[in-house]
DNA sequence: CGGGGATTGGACCTGCGGGTCCAGTCCGTG
DNA sequence: CACGGACTGGACCCGCAGGTCCAATCCCCG
């Protein structure tokens, strides 16, 4: 493929990903990206061979992307409070901004979550996650700031999900509180000192 | 609407409840339903004149009561330990036997959640999700066994927040660790005597 | 035992949207 | 400058699934 070549391709990607958040995923048709992307069918097909589910999860990819970044740099370096409560932040703005639509969620089970493409997809994106949030627990118990009796992996699994599911809620209900609570009861407990081990 | 009538639709929202659990929403078409209800398309449209939105809205509200009648009887007295025990193991069971598929969540992306249909069935669901939780709490706290320190509705947010979150990683990711992580990091923090207020 | 609304059967229509195809154009390379 | 592969345009195909329609049948009610 020829810088050109991958220039159309990303411009397929990028214009299909934008369409989609304004409108959805169901409401986007091929032709809405084709006449958005100022291209035509036989170019979708010839970057696509898969046809719309190879470009759906290509664009997947492309949002899956944009959730980490938006999140950095304190992700990437939860290594003190300033950091955490900046993360917070940037969580809360993103998903206060983005509203009830998710691009990511509607995308994957459009394309239907048994597909093994999608699930990589996803189980990418959470497990980075996952371990971008473990890693700041560890380095904060290092720093001597949490509580090393936590489990670590147990605790970024739990903030994860309650992330997950603030954002669910911020989708079906339209309040941001969930997500909220979610975060700054996670938060409060890794700040509270001298925390047991976990009940059996 | 006679007798006969309503056990129709009856047949109907169930059949197509069941379709749907096996086979996802998007792979269950009008004909589908009409097979496995013995039905005709008239009739579909007799019981359901908005067509196929109004059936899966009907179907959405189907699967709503069994969520959370799936949780009774603890749910709606979660006056001790036990029974919060006892709930907790529901959730798991249901959501192990379940795996990864969300009846409930695909049908309302799928009839699109910006429709005030859809709207309403799933607030009301988390609505009374919530209260019931809430109640809960507010039972602990009554019976000496919480924390009175505690906002009961943040706690509840939170919870729910982390359920629902664990139930969202269930189904990406197949693992169901992280459920159990939200609901034992909840349950602990509420056992937990003597909790401060929530951070700012 | 009629009348009429509720209920049922199933053939038919139709638009949408994913996918195919071929011919024409661009552009790097020998 | 040819030549060939990458790239582009757009007309066309076609199956599917939601939706319409009318006639036949049932059964409650007076």
């Amino acid at each position: 493929m020829t810088a050109k070549g991958a220039a159309t391709r990303e411009r397929i990607v990028a214009g299909a990903a934008a369409r989609i958040r304004e409108h959805g995923v169901a409401a986007t048709t091929l032709d809405d990206i084709r006449e958005r992307t100022a291209t035509s069918k036989s170019q979708l097909f010839h970057y696509f061979p898969g046809g719309r589910e190879e470009l759906l999860l290509a664009v997947a990819r492309f949002e899956a992307d944009r959730v980490l970044a938006d999140q950095q740099p304190q992700l990437g370096a939860l290594t003190s409070w300033e950091a955490w409560e900046g993360w917070r932040e940037k969580v809360l703005a993103r998903y206060r901004a983005q509203g009830r639509a998710c691009p990511l969620g509607g995308l994957l089970t459009q394309v239907g979550r048994a597909t093994p493409g999608a699930q990589a997809v996803v189980a990418e994106l959470m497990a980075r996650w996952e371990a971008e949030l473990a890693a700041g627990v560890v380095a904060m118990q290092r720093g001597g700031f949490v509580d090393p009796g936590l489990d670590a992996a147990r605790e970024a699994a739990a903030l994860l999900a309650g992330l997950q599911g603030g954002v669910l809620m911020l989708m079906t209900t339209g309040r941001l509180t969930y997500l909220q609570a979610a975060l700054d009861v996670g938060l409060e407990r890794l700040r509270r000192a001298g925390g047991e081990r976990p009940v059996p």
